[in-house]
RNA sequence: GCCGACGUAGCUCAGUUGGUAGAGCACGGGUAUCGUAAACCUGGGGUCGGAGGUUCGAUUCCUCUCGUCGGCACCA
């Protein structure tokens, strides 16, 4: 007999006979870490857990200590749904496309025909099945099958045959076995269905089969799985709070900003107190970039479509941009669904020589883009929106000196707002699909090549991502989390080699020549006005930083006839000193009104009577705090303005 | 745009064999003038998203349409 040496997950060797199973192998070690064995994995490929392991390898156990076992529990609770949905009659006949394991759980794509759809209000029957199927405990066998036999197996199901099709000539495949259900599956399951015991199917959606749009819509059932009731427990708890962070819903609740059928989808209305929000985040961004040599300008949001053409917006995006308006003298305007062309415009007006260079122009650009209305979400994607906007005309040899300021000042931006959950995606163009992008190969590898040393240069972490870049260049984007969990893009620094070549910039060497070509890079630090304002409510949860809260001082007077001048009087002086302070001239009880402070997420509220009146004092609650202190207005005015200054600072 | 669900007062939501609607909060009026998370009384407010159809009669059933939500696709 061949003996086989095991490393088992405490380090430990042992030799055990060829043939053995790691389930027998994991039984075998100890009580406690049979029960935490989940997988196996031979020379770092899985293996079934009740099949015979080879005479040579590097064998492994993953135990439910590894983070690697959750997502192999949820792959598992995916097959163990479709078995528990082939079981129900009226999704016996159901098709079944791929069933993976995602972040926070996992899907499986079915079809059952137009008409019978899943519906959420199957899912308790769905569950109840999964929990029998659990109590039987099948055992999960993994076996490598010919491709002959694969067709045979799944010869019912389209999808599964045309992904077998797929497989290119000579890959293994194999299946999983458990009971009567078999799956195609590259292994990295728990040993038997007993091991699936929390588990909770969380909705349903159409989704294209192999994402692409052009294929048939599949829907596609989400579900979760954890080792513990308490962490399923949690992350349902988890899901219906980030509810109450969605910036639409505190949105609402503060009077931030609605959208409505009359105005127009996509078209939010900012309210008094969003409003606020936006016009402090506008001012500090503009101040940041005034002192970082940004030269600041309005350029109109409707433009001759000639404009697009030349930049090859209209090619690439036409059908996302609004109609062209046709004046009827052969001249057609459009709203802009971009500013970059307007920024060349101001680049163009005049003859540029390298000591200009490089240029920089900003603008919060208002621009236009005809969303799709599945797009449509709130205010982080909508159909006009206002970009915090900039255009970086450089020296072809300056571009990396240029890409790195940029990214330095959003980093400073970026720790001023707190903003700390955040990563890095190179974007590139996907070498699978050039005809999306710009076509220059040479340009791509060496502008892609450029930014990725510039990131390594500068030490910072990131990802690479293909596909993602912009037709005329590859950007660093960055990526930051929704309170639901979506991941979206809020700033960005793009390379474009393409536009100053569409629109023959210039500018004169120092050689005297005047052919010199320059690069551009476009960036938005803050992104949108609504995107960035709907991220800051997540974040924020609607309790903002003194400096951005719509009101940030709310004055109640113990009794508004004998202290109501002396409230006014406050915030007399607040206002003077630019602060945002309202007196409460509602007829309340003083515990309704505080309630109502606090609800609001007013950062101070100050309640006046007769105890403060005389002695030019103010009694001080702080949002979030229970405690009240009395202190003089002098020393108030004092706390709230180091608190402003602590984030409005632009340096 | 696609698949599914949903659309009743400003907001959150009730409203079943089809007989033109109700609560709480909010808002207006009144009483009380109150020291840190909801005083009490009272009133107004709805073409039940829109259009068409079936019916003696539609918030309810059907069709279309607009919008919202969950995803997918898209995202310069």
């Amino acid at each position: 007999m061949a003996a086989i040496q095991l490393t088992f997950p405490d380090g430990n060797v042992k030799e055990y006979d060829a043939g053995v199973k790691p389930i027998d192998v994991a039984n075998g070690i100890s009580k406690s870490l049979a029960k935490k064995s989940v997988s196996a994995k031979l020379d770092g490929h899985y293996v079934g857990m009740n099949d015979e392991i080879p005479a040579s390898g590097q064998f492994e156990l993953i135990t439910t200590d590894d983070a690697e076992s959750l997502d192999i529990l949820r792959h598992s609770a995916s097959h163990l749904m479709a078995q528990a949905l082939k079981r129900i009659p009226k999704f016996a006949n159901m098709h079944f496309g791929v069933g993976p394991y995602i972040e926070n759980g996992f899907y499986y794509d079915t079809d059952n025909g137009a008409g019978n759809q899943v519906s959420v209000d199957d899912f308790p029957e769905i569950e109840a099945m999964m929990h029998k199927i659990v109590k039987e405990n099948l055992p999960i066998l993994s076996h490598e099958i010919s491709r002959e036999e694969a067709l045979k197996t799944f010869a019912n199901d389209p999808y599964k045959v045309e992904l077998i099709n797929d497989l290119p000539e000579g890959e293994k495949i194999t299946v999983a076995v458990q009971g009567d259900h078999v799956e195609l599956d590259k292994g990295g399951l728990v040993p038997s269905t007993g091991w699936i015991k929390h588990f909770k199917l969380i909705s349903v959606a159409g989704a294209y089969w192999r994402g692409d749009s052009d294929n048939h819509m599949m829907q596609r059932i989400y579900g979760t799985a954890f080792w513990k009731a308490a962490d399923l427990e949690a992350d349902l708890q988890r899901r219906a709070e980030a509810k109450e962070r969605d910036h639409r819903n505190i949105g609402r609740d503060l009077d931030l900003f609605f959208t409505s059928q009359e105005v127009g989808s996509g078209l939010p209305v900012w309210l008094p107190n969003g409003a606020t929000i936006r016009r402090q985040v506008e001012r500090y961004i503009v101040d940041k970039e005034l002192n970082n040599d940004y030269l600041h300008v309005y350029t109109p949001v409707l433009s001759n479509l000639n404009l697009y053409k030349t930049s090859g917006h209209w090619d690439h995006y036409r059908e996302d941009m609004f109609p062209p308006m046709d004046m009827g003298d052969g001249e057609y305007l459009e709203l802009r669904p971009m500013n970059c062309p307007s920024h060349i415009m101001v680049y163009k007006h005049k003859p540029r020589s390298y000591r200009d260079l490089p240029m920089r122009v900003a603008e919060l650009g208002m621009m236009h883009r005809y969303e799709k209305s599945g797009a449509l979400t709130g205010l982080s994607r909508v159909r006009e929106m206002t970009l915090n906007d900039g255009h970086t005309f450089v020296e072809p040899e300056k571009l990396e000196d240029e890409f790195k300021s940029i990214l330095k000042m959003m980093m400073e931006v970026y720790e001023d707002f707190n903003i700390t959950d955040y990563r890095f995606r190179l974007s590139y163009r996907d070498p699978k699909n050039t005809e999306k992008y710009f076509d220059d190969d040479e340009m791509w590898e060496k502008s892609q090549a450029q930014l990725k040393r510039a990131m390594d240069d500068l030490g910072v972490d990131y990802f690479e991502a293909e596909g993602e870049a912009a037709f005329y260049g590859p950007k660093l984007d960055v990526q930051t989390k929704t309170a639901l969990g979506g991941e979206e893009t809020l700033s960005t620094i793009q390379l474009d080699f393409l536009l100053p070549e569409r629109f023959n910039l210039t500018y004169v060497g120092e050689d005297g020549k005047d052919n010199h070509r320059p690069v551009m890079l476009h960036r938005g630090i803050v992104g949108t006005m609504e995107r960035f304002t709907a991220y800051l409510i997540e974040m924020y949860k609607g309790a903002f930083p003194t400096w951005l809260a719509p009101l940030q001082v709310e004055i109640i007077p113990v009794n508004l006839g004998a202290h109501g001048d002396y409230a006014r009087k406050i915030q007399k002086q607040l206002q003077d000193a630019g602060l945002r302070a309202q007196v409460e001239t509602k007829d309340a009880k003083m515990g309704y009104l505080i309630r109502e402070a606090q609800t609001k997420k007013v950062p101070y509220t100050l309640v006046l009577g007769d105890e403060e009146m005389g002695q030019d004092n103010v009694t001080v609650r702080r949002y979030g705090q229970k405690a009240t202190e009395t202190i003089s207005m002098v020393d108030f005015m004092k706390e709230i303005q180091a608190d402003v200054a602590r984030y409005s600072r632009v340096d």
